[in-house]
DNA sequence: GTGGCAATAT
DNA sequence: CATATTGCCA
């Protein structure tokens, strides 16, 4: 008896997610055209789920981060991250730094990773973070404590997007960030403005390169999908719903740009339409992708099983009927976020030349 | 003025 | 070569 008690709740946890991954799935049926990641995601995720409850176990396979310059090698078989950043939401948040300081072991190891060996061709790949101005690659040591899991989240660090529900209770979705009234103003690491370099040359000098962060980019894909696709979506339109400072139309207008090219020329190679065993990805940390209206799930990547998905009170997709004829179709535009982005602080990535950007579409033949 | 495309600069 | 910025035009 407790043995069923003991592993029942397992079960029906999967089942219960298969059941949401299912919903979910025939809400953005309807937008085959506008969500297919989103679909073929989610189709993927539920297999996967079936073949765990089958029995099988397989081994989850998450992968979201790198910074603006390294991917150190993925090896993973299909390509999926595409636009759909991953994040990752163990249990130990703070930042995640790259191993290098060997305290047990010997730190004269320099040896890069990266090397030949996955060709991601995630353009995205080089996106990552706001890269303000690193004028010098500055050399801020960043006190990386061993294991212990101090979460400094103290006020002024990063990321202020992500919406994490906490425990049903809204917190309200403002976020705003504590210091960072209007005007982030552009100072001190802050956005990526000309330097205060008074235009005596009479030129003005180009803009410093705007790094794409994924979580810029993130923004810029939620706007994208709820203006209803990257065709019917302008730059103005998706500026404003991004809600990033500092943002300019053009640098919106620049990125939309390139993201039509690159998606219209590599359609969508997913691996095969079947689930395959192999390598599982899913398990919450996808779907975290519309959640704009506040309320998704939450996964444990740590350790632990999947556990929550079901939206709260289904707050998803208001839409209902909406004929897939018509194309694109705006869902109604919520503007339940905000975000400031006074955070660009010292990330201080030394990440200005040795931005990996191997990433080599190797395009295919083009229609 | 806004949006799209192309040239140009990293 | 890819990616971002700037310029030009509908």
């Amino acid at each position: 008896m407790q043995f069923a008690e003991k592993m029942l709740p397992l079960k029906m946890g999967f089942r219960e997610y298969i059941e949401a991954l299912e919903e979910e799935r025939r809400k953005i049926q309807v937008f085959p055209k506008e969500l297919p990641l989103s679909l073929e995601l989610i189709t993927q995720a539920i297999e996967a789920c079936r073949q765990q409850l089958s029995g099988t176990v397989a081994e989850y396979n998450l992968n979201g981060q790198s910074e603006c310059s390294e991917q150190t090698s993925t090896d993973e078989g299909p390509v999926f991250e595409e636009f759909i950043p991953i994040k990752k939401r163990a249990s130990h948040d703070s930042v995640e730094v790259e191993d290098e300081d060997g305290d047990d072991e010997q730190h004269s190891h320099k040896q890069k990773k990266i090397t030949t060996d996955k060709k991601k061709s995630d353009w995205l790949r080089s996106v990552q973070l706001w890269n303000p101005n690193p004028p010098s690659s500055k050399e801020d040591v960043v006190p990386r404590k061993a294991n212990v899991v101090e979460v400094k989240r103290s006020g002024g660090a990063f990321q202020p997007f992500q919406r994490e529900e906490k425990s049903g209770v809204a917190t309200s979705t403002i976020t705003k960030a504590p210091s960072s009234p209007p005007v982030p103003a552009t100072s001190s690491t802050g956005p990526v403005r000309v330097e205060s370099k008074k235009d005596e040359k009479g030129q003005a000098q180009r803009k410093q390169r705007r790094c794409w962060s994924q979580e810029l980019h993130k923004r810029f894909l939620q706007a994208l999908q709820q203006l209803g696709g990257a065709d019917s979506a302008t730059p103005k339109q998706i500026r404003e719903l991004m809600k990033v400072d500092g943002l300019t139309n053009d640098e919106v207008k620049s990125h939309l740009q390139k993201f039509r090219l690159h998606t219209r020329r590599s359609p969508m190679i997913h691996n095969n339409g079947s689930s395959q065993a192999g390598p599982l990805f899913l398990v919450g940390n996808i779907f975290v992708q519309p959640s704009e209206y506040g309320a998704v799930a939450t996964s444990t990547a740590s350790g632990g099983e999947l556990t929550t998905v079901t939206g709260p009170t289904g707050i998803y997709a208001p839409v209902a009927a909406h004929p897939p004829a018509v194309t694109h179709t705006p869902i109604m535009k919520q503007h339940s976020h905000s975000q400031e982005g006074a955070n660009h602080s010292v990330h201080s990535n030394s990440s200005p030349a040795s931005s990996s950007s191997t990433h080599t579409f190797t395009t295919s033949p083009a229609p």
